[in-house]
DNA sequence: CTGAAAGCGCTTACAG
DNA sequence: CTGAAAGCGCTTACAG
């Protein structure tokens, strides 16, 4: 018997209810037109053979579009951000009996290309994505392709789509606009990969604060180049051994605060005292940190429900207008930026 | 033409190649007994077409197991250690023309199961595993229903299966060998959920190591409710308030070893000089904290590579020995133990 | 109210 | 070497 999935079908349970298996199928989606009677006895039928459908048969024969499967593609599952998105997203269809499909392409286009590939030909009900940039050609045919489609954390440039992201340049603006309020005049930035659009409004918040302050902004203090731990190492070194060194550093991502507070803490520097840290993203180990960080937290739990909302209307009604959601940051003020500067110079 | 997916299938390769479906089909499989004349034009008509294969109907016909999809069932999506499993399974699958659909079910036994029902139901060519506990039923009947299984982490005591996982005995007893060799004498151990078969071979180690170096174990120093953070701040504020307080700390794992963290600094005590922790289980923030966290490495990439070469190789020969794979651990030594004790009292 | 039948996109003996 | 046909487990008009 190994090997063997002797597992119960339509034609099972017909037989033992004495029914057709169009009967049976009707039973199992609710058909009111059944006999009461008739039901009954499929149920039981149902029951006592153990029967599940098979969602494989299911998906090939229907052709209007269920919410049985959903595609996910994510650029980086040891980004806690994205694990809080998937457990929004998880949680939602969990309780509304989907199964997720997740794929992580780890920032790395080729292989979102065979993700979406396999997820096409796996005939996924829906995609969530997070395109790896703002012309994502492959997500574009999707839509193009009729795909319900959700964007999350990006969007797409080119192309109207359900988005649902983090209020990236409020967030950076309130986060600057903290590091200014308690004295710092000299901030510096380390940024997120510069292609990626979520970097792009983190500098843009950046910037806004300087100008409603009248501060100056010094280009030489926000740089960036990949949106990783090494980046953040490196560029913190950098910013250790200007002659006119910064205050305060306001990192893009959790990565690179932690490349921020490891160099700092490596070269001997206190935080806050020689130098504050802000972080962009919240985490579940910033309490832990000495000191605890300051940062702004991204609700991706939130954003992970709210796009599989949107995804759920979206195969519901393929032709509504796109929504784009601007999910609110909050600043969660802790002690690696101090409360107010040390009267220097 | 918006919701429409008009995807080439097979009967449109075959039109257009001017051959039968059979033969299509034949090429795609590489079946060497088509012509070469006839093999180019269905390659061409392929590619013209932009036919990729509907792996729905694929999985639905074919009656050998294919390794087309794979079902992996994690725990805690939020402990970075199954994430670096999650790694590992998905390189390999990727290399190799597999999807993975993982379901995260939080430890919650509900979840678990219908996981597993969702996954049965989208005929999943294998599993791999972490089960709730050590008799899981719901594991056990798909091992009898002769799916192909991987036990990662934990194994199943009543049943013979593939089980890949840490060396926990050995890791807990360098661990703690490693904190009595620099003068350590009273060292408390938060344990893990006491039902989970990892908890216990830790503890194992633990003692072992009081053994083997005569020293004597006090039971009420070795504690442990859950798995989790909180669990891990009440207990080390339990020990912290005891009489005689243990000058070191060795936490079972990540989330308990971030509690103990937090309540230590949170006390204004220094580590290591008032008290030492070392945790189990290393993870990408762990040499950012304050002091570097000296941790017992697992290597859940490895681990999760070498369950998902277990997983292929059963599918190929589902009556093989069930093979069970042990991952040995690193201590990964940094500051939070210091050298030597201080020499006190 | 229920059943027979077609068909979703494939694979695979079976003929020829 | 290639095609016609059966069948995987479903759903859904169409008859009755």
């Amino acid at each position: 018997m190994k090997s063997a999935k002797n597992v119960a079908s339509l034609k099972t349970v017909a037989s033992l209810a004495g029914v057709s298996i169009a009967t049976v199928s009707r039973v199992l989606n609710g058909d009111p037109v059944v006999k009461d009677e008739t039901r009954l006895a499929v149920q039981k039928a149902i029951k006592t053979s153990g029967y599940h459908p098979n969602r494989v048969a299911q998906r090939l024969r229907s052709t209007v579009r269920s919410k049985k499967l959903i595609g996910l593609l994510i650029p980086d599952i040891q980004n806690p951000f994205y694990v809080d998105v998937i457990r929004g997203i998880e949680e939602y269809a969990y309780e509304n009996g989907s199964a997720v499909v997740i794929g992580n392409f780890s920032q790395d286009q080729k292989k979102e290309r065979l993700y979406i590939d396999i997820l096409r030909s796996e005939s996924v009900d829906g995609f969530i994505v997070a395109p790896s940039h703002g012309k994502d050609q492959y997500v574009e045919s999707l839509i193009e392709d009729g795909y319900a489609v959700v964007c999350i954390d990006r969007g797409l440039t080119n192309l109207n789509v359900d988005v649902v992201k983090s209020d990236n340049e409020k967030g950076a603006f309130n986060a600057v606009e903290h590091l200014i309020k308690i004295g710092h005049r000299r901030i510096a930035h380390i940024t997120g990969d510069p292609s990626i659009p979520t970097t792009q409004e983190r500098i843009a918040g950046y910037m806004a604060a300087h100008q409603q302050y009248g501060l100056p902004v010094d280009e030489e203090i926000v740089r960036g180049r990949a949106s990783n731990f090494v980046s953040g190492v490196e560029i913190t070194r950098e910013l250790l051994e200007l002659p006119n060194r910064p205050t305060a550093i306001f990192t893009a991502n959790n990565l690179l605060t932690l490349g921020a507070f490891e160099t700092i803490l490596h070269r001997e520097l206190k935080i806050p005292e020689d130098i504050a840290v802000l972080g962009f993203d919240d985490v579940y180990w910033a309490t832990s940190l000495n000191p605890p960080l300051t940062a702004v937290r991204q609700h991706g739990f939130e954003i992970g429900q709210r796009a599989i909302e949107l995804l759920y209307q979206r195969i519901e009604h393929p032709d509504r207008l796109p929504a784009n959601v601007i999910v609110k940051t909050d600043l969660m003020i802790r002690k690696s930026c101090g409360f107010k500067l040390p009267s220097k110079t």
